[in-house]
DNA sequence: TTTACTTGTTAGACCTGCCTAACTTTACTA
DNA sequence: TAGTAAAGTTAGGCAGGTCTAACAAGTAAA
């Protein structure tokens, strides 16, 4: 059994693998970056995972999850999710504040307690912030969303999922009454800075690229 | 703030500082026994907690919690009763189960998510075993039953808190269809090994003096 | 009051997880 | 293709939390 810290190593190897162009490979600095800690720190415990079975690494190679540290990862994830479904939905919690406490949830033992827990939710299929929680199998959904930015002027789109944990971003959103499910107009795009004009619920907004970028899209049928 | 062990350390002085004749006062051995670890790292541990400001300790002498140490620790135990009733109450986990997860979650750092729980339980005064849960406030109300051993023949009695996490233990008492709130009438005590002969629920049962000492009462008005 | 036993403390070691500083390899650019 | 910048690794060290083995204090009985 993995410990807190070998669990959050892995579920930044399978966050990072899973981002566009990574295809699974993650760099030391890449995965020092994110968590927050020095690249030598990252080496020691890239040893340690490696011993213990779960990442595919040689020096200075490009590091993967193999197939048991995948599941682990996926079922922390699911773990992640669920919780903050829970603070969310159970406890009114906003959807800016769930990710921190589900940082710490996440990693308690019992699979019994997250079986229970996914029954009382309802065996929901998205978190609050739209992804998709991974099965008791360990299935995740690929989810299947463009950033608003790559969409063209005059489409009219769907919010899927929001990118991004940090609080403010997320209480901006709320602010601009920006919520999952809603749908948008794409104005104009403003080739200076990147910046969108969007319409919703019977308004026009201008938001910039930064915000955009977090705005995950599905093109609407 | 305290770290998971340093929790766990306070918690274990609360609790063995509450036993009838200890008065608040611990013994490094007594601890050490409890917590499943050797004396030298209680030791070492105290002088930690010593100098983190939350007990009170000098070589040689007993150990007791100061008023921080005590508030911190009871701020743990009530986490502990209120995620143990959300385990049970909620989620469906049988008393003998609770305890384990229960030890895990007590750890989670949030205010608004034990103030949430506490609403969303409906504010219980007491955990699935019996013990009351402390108030946001940190009081904590004494318990003001007796092991049913020390009540005489003849006597009934309520049963207002068992006494020990064991699974095994709490198992075979609901085997027994025993249960918080049931009556007992003590029908005779056996003076060779302590065992008694209890009624209630219309039948009669013999329980051993090691199953008696585990069954807190209260005697009826 | 000396002895024996229990309780508590110290020294030295190990593992986890992190750091800084110095080094090596790889990748890219001139 | 050499030279440099970026990426990655190593060595050595530190704090938390635990251990074993040896030692010191306190306690209680002879
Ligand atoms: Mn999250
Ligand atoms: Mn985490
Ligand atoms: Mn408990
Ligand atoms: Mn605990």
């Amino acid at each position: 059994m993995p410990s807190i810290t070998e669990e959050n190593y892995l579920k930044a190897l399978l966050r990072l693998g899973n981002e566009p162009l990574a295809e699974g490979q993650v760099g030391t600095n890449e995965l020092a970056a994110y968590l927050q800690v020095k690249p030598s720190s990252v080496h020691d415990m890239l040893k340690r995972l490696r011993n213990r079975g779960w990442i595919n690494y040689q020096k200075y190679g490009k590091i993967s999850l193999n197939e048991s540290g995948r599941a682990l990862a996926v079922g922390i994830l699911r773990k992640h999710r669920l919780w903050e479904t829970f603070l969310h939905d159970t406890l009114g919690f906003s959807w800016d504040e769930v990710h921190e406490v589900a940082e710490q949830l996440e990693h308690i033992q019992s699979a019994k307690l997250i079986d229970r827990l996914d029954f009382f939710l309802g065996y929901p299929k998205v978190d609050p912030h739209g992804d998709y929680i991974p099965d008791s199998d360990g299935h995740l959904e690929p989810l299947a969303a463009i950033p608003i930015n790559q969409v063209e002027t005059g489409e009219v789109v769907t919010l899927l999922a929001v990118k991004g944990n940090d609080p403010t971003y997320l209480q901006y959103l709320s602010h601009l009454e920006i919520r999952i499910g809603i749908e948008f107009k794409l104005i104009e795009r403003v080739t200076f800075d990147g910046s969108l004009v969007i319409e919703y619920m019977g308004k026009r907004q201008t938001i910039s690229r930064m915000t955009a970028e977090g705005l995950l899209v599905s093109r609407n049928t």
